[in-house]
DNA sequence: TATTGTTATACTCTATAACTATA
DNA sequence: TATAGTTATAGAGTATAACAATA
């Protein structure tokens, strides 16, 4: 079946895609995709330690100072103590992280609407029935795809 | 409208599974992606030039040059003189690399099979039709991604 | 003079291993 | 002894700039 290939590589095709897009509008603001991921995901959950970081991005405790060394250059986060813990550090937002997160969030949305507008309320409703049954088939075919550790 | 969110969301997470399914089959040739992008290249293209190379993957000929290195090492390719331009080289494919791509097509047929079993031939279409608009929306958000240089 | 591919240099993301301070 | 984060080191991907050989 000639379809299933064109589905396969439209997918491909729209996850460079994508990717290229987050790299392109980030860039002017002196951010990376990696460094929003992290920083996405202490807008998500609050001020965290790195280590949390480290295994809810799964990546080494290593990238993650990195990281974090990066975006508090940038302005973006700010490392305070912990209050019980004297190891660890809690990674929290700026002001300006702050408003970053508020921006990206708007353009999300943005986004969101441009890519399906126009769709019919039921192609909308196939598209994402379909998209989440290619979700679950990828997460069976990648043996240790545990995205869900808090989740 | 929230299924848009989801939608976006749904595409952003299978973006991010691909990538990573890709690179963990490719871990164990010795592959990597943007290697094996070359490699596709090549196959599809035969014989080049780097510069050719570093033209269709929009990078850097600096960044084909390493590429080059590394699947020459691996005994994917070949640098030969070019017939004509004594500046140039042509990269070529090794009956390694050969196989390397046959077989990876093959991976590609199965997993396209894969991700759609069971699906209806009109869920199929509208599916494709979907994501043809998708990858169409998010051409015109990037500016330059002009891939059509010679397909 | 322009082009092809290279060396030189640099930055980002990523990893493992060794180490410090704390628990 | 185990854990949090760091320094040290390394490799991959990417870029620009300078340079050699050739067109």
């Amino acid at each position: 079946m000639g379809n299933e290939l064109l589905v396969y590589d439209r997918l491909l095709e729209i996850a460079l895609l994508l990717q290229e897009d987050m790299s392109r509008s980030l860039a002017s603001s002196g951010l990376t995709v990696a460094r929003t991921h992290l920083l996405w995901e202490l807008h998500q959950r609050g001020p965290s330690t790195q280590r949390v970081f480290a295994q809810h991005l799964k990546v080494s405790p290593r990238n993650v100072t990195g990281l974090v060394d990066a975006l508090e250059s940038g302005g973006f986060v700010a490392r305070r103590p912990h209050p019980t813990d004297r190891r660890a550090t809690l990674v929290t937002l700026t002001d300006l992280g702050t408003q970053t997160m508020a921006a990206m969030e708007q353009a999300r949305r943005l986004a969101a609407h441009q890519l399906v507008a126009g769709f019919g309320a039921d192609q909308l409703e196939q598209f994402r029935r379909s998209l989440d049954t290619v979700a679950g088939r990828l997460h069976q075919l990648i043996p240790s795809a545990d995205d869900n550790t808090g989740e």
